[in-house]
DNA sequence: TCAAAGCCTTGACCCAGATCAAAATACGAA
DNA sequence: TTCGTATTTTGATCTGGGTCAAGGCTTTGA
């Protein structure tokens, strides 16, 4: 079912691009070594369901390029995006082994997988595993907790300033790049899937996007390339307290 | 600034009422003993404000008895509860010194609380303490993406359908009971509360509250407190695929 | 017994964003 | 180059839930 293609080869953790942000991200070269044993490389395409909800699970595994979706579909066809992974969030979860949620490849990605039981008998003998991954979920909890004063409060011009000030800030948490001047963000989403993370119509956003465009709060190149001449004027259109808040 | 009151007494771990569903569910007489060492307990009267966004922790803990919500708030007012914590749940994050939300108590609550240094300190000695909190942080993750679905795409109506749901399965799990028949839960939220849970005006709240009354899907004992008489209808209102899903 | 303060309900009206419909644009594949 | 599909934009119209404004019900307290 699911056709396998491979935009990269596999690599050494030595040269991998989230080794220093993942869940093995604390261990030492021991400790790697178990993994890379236990370890295995899987590339998908743009549009491929890589998992569907309720699905058995035998691995678990990081983002190691690319985006994948998180999504939730009501039985009417609603659907709505409950996570975002980028480059080293994690998927799946220790100790349940089936799937909660369809995962979609948003554009083409390459997976860091584990066998999901021997990383679950590593985890309790490396607490560096398991430390990495308490501090990475509760990282997505708060995400998660910003992400709902989003759906619940924010008016439509204000979630999609609040979308693209997101991506800006992992995006530059992950290539360790400053937030000064002018930057330019990939936001590798169609205008559907933002609507599914932003609780909205394809149309809203699409039309709320334009209208940042006119009034100068973004510029886009080409449909998917958009520049921010001033963060914290987008952080204001978020209706974000903007002092400059740029962690990740 | 708190003033506190004293609803119960403190007691021993060993009667303590969230004993086997706390952070230290897993912990053994040792390990408790150590934790016995850095805890206290604090009562705190409903509507009384525990923590403040930006407030240096010194504590984290668990709720004993009682509600409390995670708040919020954008500068002009609007709020969006973000979590709310029922007996078990704990607060404040380790590693991490200052509140990221407003903790409020929604009803007069106990909470078993833990000296922040001594308790991290713990954590890295004692894996029991930080497995547990890792599954609990999973739960709370995979129940924050659930109801992300209810802020993002589900109607007023099935918003409040949800939430009834939501609170009668968490108070299932909690007093051990089963989900058959007509049952009744305590919802101890003001139409306020409950609309900033769902991302609603109390008005909404107030008008939807009343048409599923009258429509015959709950019944209303006092202002407060909610007949369920078939969960399956109740499920189904709220939107959610009605296998007899009733896990915590 | 009355007053004041919280909650909650109900009604009238309005608007942001949904829905429905069509056209414009981008992009491969043949 | 052209056709076909996917994506995006734009326009017209509708509506669920917000906003504004009264009133009603409880509880507390004097």
């Amino acid at each position: 079912m699911l056709k396998e293609s491979a935009p990269t080869a596999p690599h050494e953790c030595a040269d991998c691009p989230i080794r220093h942000r993942a869940v093995c991200a604390r261990c030492e070269s021991d400790e790697l070594e178990l993994l890379d044993q236990i370890k295995y490389y899987r590339s998908f395409e743009a549009g491929q369901t890589l998992i569907w909800s309720g699905d058995h699970m035998d691995f678990v595994g990081s983002v190691v390029t690319g985006i994948a979706s998180l999504t939730q579909t009501m039985e009417d066809g609603r659907t709505q995006m409950v996570g975002l992974l980028l480059p080293s969030d994690f998927v799946g979860r220790p100790g349940r082994d089936s799937a909660a949620y369809d995962v979609v490849a948003t554009t083409n990605i390459v997976m860091c997988c584990f066998r999901k039981k021997p990383f679950e008998e590593m985890m309790v003998r490396t607490p560096h595993i398991a430390q990495r991954l308490l501090e990475m979920t509760l990282d997505e909890l708060d995400a998660a907790r910003e992400w709902m004063l989003v759906l619940g409060r924010k008016t439509a011009r204000e979630k999609i300033a609040s979308l693209i000030a997101i991506i800006a800030r992992r995006d530059a948490a992950l290539n360790m790049a400053g937030m000064r001047g002018p930057l330019t963000v990939d936001l590798p989403l169609t205008r559907e899937a933002m609507a599914d993370y932003l609780g909205l119509t394809l149309e809203t956003v699409s039309r709320q996007v334009s209208a940042l465009k006119k009034d100068g709060v973004i510029g886009l190149e080409g449909k998917r390339r958009v520049t921010i001449p001033d963060f914290n004027r987008l952080l204001d259109e978020a209706g974000d307290d903007s002092d400059g808040g740029m962690l990740a």
